[in-house]
DNA sequence: TTTTCCGTAAGGGTTTTCCCTGAGTCAGTT
DNA sequence: AACTGACTCAGGGAAAACCCTTACGGAAAA
């Protein structure tokens, strides 16, 4: 009796080589289906109720954590295994808290994905090289910031000034200044381009 | 006789993916090495000589179109096909311009990948789907940017403050307020989240 | 109920950035 | 020889950001 697995990452080539890597294996595995993003993976797992999903965490539409969680609703049975670019805390803490089993990065070598497989399989947690340490020592960057600070912050990295969020959000300039210091403070990031950057990894504003 | 061939990636799992396909195909390929960034690219050219290099574009360290040029130098027969994640105008323009003979999406399918692969064999050409069009209605970003300028822009985009970047550089303070200036008048962004932005989206620096 | 945190706001001062004009050198082009 | 563009630097002023402390109302937690 082969594994049935479905892949989504919106990447096609990804997809391809993530099939063709399991596919010469040595577990007995079938890839049932694939999907581009999010949806895809929730209209999978309802329609073909597969073993093991594997899943990317970035993509478009609906993100990888959204769609865990639509998945455990749909059947809570299917595995899910993580696949992803990035080892950032708030993805990683995301897709396990929504129910993902396993957490590997596409940095790692292909034998992570073969450990994961087993590990789930078995019913066991896998989480890739590097990746335990991160979920462990949580504690660096819980990402305190506040609504109102989150707001804000999305706001300078948008590189508007003090001034037009303040306009914007019908509060004093010096209500932002205040909210300025206490971001930089929070996160230790004493610059607007540190702050930026920070935003785009937590999904607080876009590349564009 | 087998074609020789080498995957630079960042993502081990990518590379492993990439090599899993080829293997998988009718042309008789064969990877004889992988690395993980431009210099990798660089070293394996000079010291392995492959028929064909996949080389992805955004790396880092030194990214895919720093690394197509220097392999140029040292192997000027080595077939480059350049595999991307981002469909970006600079991107394109900047490998086909270093030298790359194929441009293909790692969002497109694989059956790309192996005609890109016997076009380049066959001395053509090749650019993925949708590629050619942004080629040829070109003209819009050429990131005008001169060398210095791209060097205060990286410590910008860092987080660095003008007199830190003059003391990096053993520059004036004015004169890195006139680069300051000057790039925010090219590329027509007047905040240091747009600036940060610009730089990543085009690897100027990193994410972290 | 007292404490704590969030959100709001202000006063006041320092530092940094932003923006202007002007200008000199040097290399490569025309 | 004249020109263009890259790179360098300066003076000076306006705007914005940075940093400190203090403070008050409300909500939530202890």
């Amino acid at each position: 009796m082969s594994v049935s697995i479905v892949i989504v990452d919106d990447h096609q080539m990804v997809r391809d080589g993530l099939a063709s890597l399991l596919h010469g294996m040595d577990t007995d595995v079938e890839v049932i289906g694939q999907g581009a993003n999010g949806h895809d993976a929730v209209e999978l797992a309802s329609s073909l109720h597969p073993d093991v999903m594997l899943i990317d965490v970035a993509m478009p539409d609906m993100n990888g954590i959204d769609a865990t969680l639509a998945i455990r609703e749909v059947d809570p049975d299917v595995k899910i295994i993580a696949v992803s670019m990035h080892s950032d805390r708030n993805y990683i803490n995301g897709m396990l808290d929504a129910g993902a089993l396993a957490y590997i990065r596409k940095e790692s070598a292909f034998d992570e994905l073969s450990h994961a497989l087993g590990d789930v399989l078995n019913g066991k947690v896998y989480l890739g090289e590097g990746i335990a340490e991160i979920v462990v020592g949580a504690k660096s960057s819980p990402c305190n910031l506040t609504e109102r600070e989150m707001e804000v912050l999305k706001r300078i990295a948008e590189g508007k000034k003090t001034r037009e969020i303040a306009a914007e959000l019908f509060l004093s300039d010096k209500t932002i200044e205040t909210h300025r210091r206490q971001i930089g403070r929070k996160l230790d990031l004493h610059s607007v381009a540190e702050l930026t950057k920070f935003a785009i990894r937590h999904n607080i504003t876009t590349i564009n």
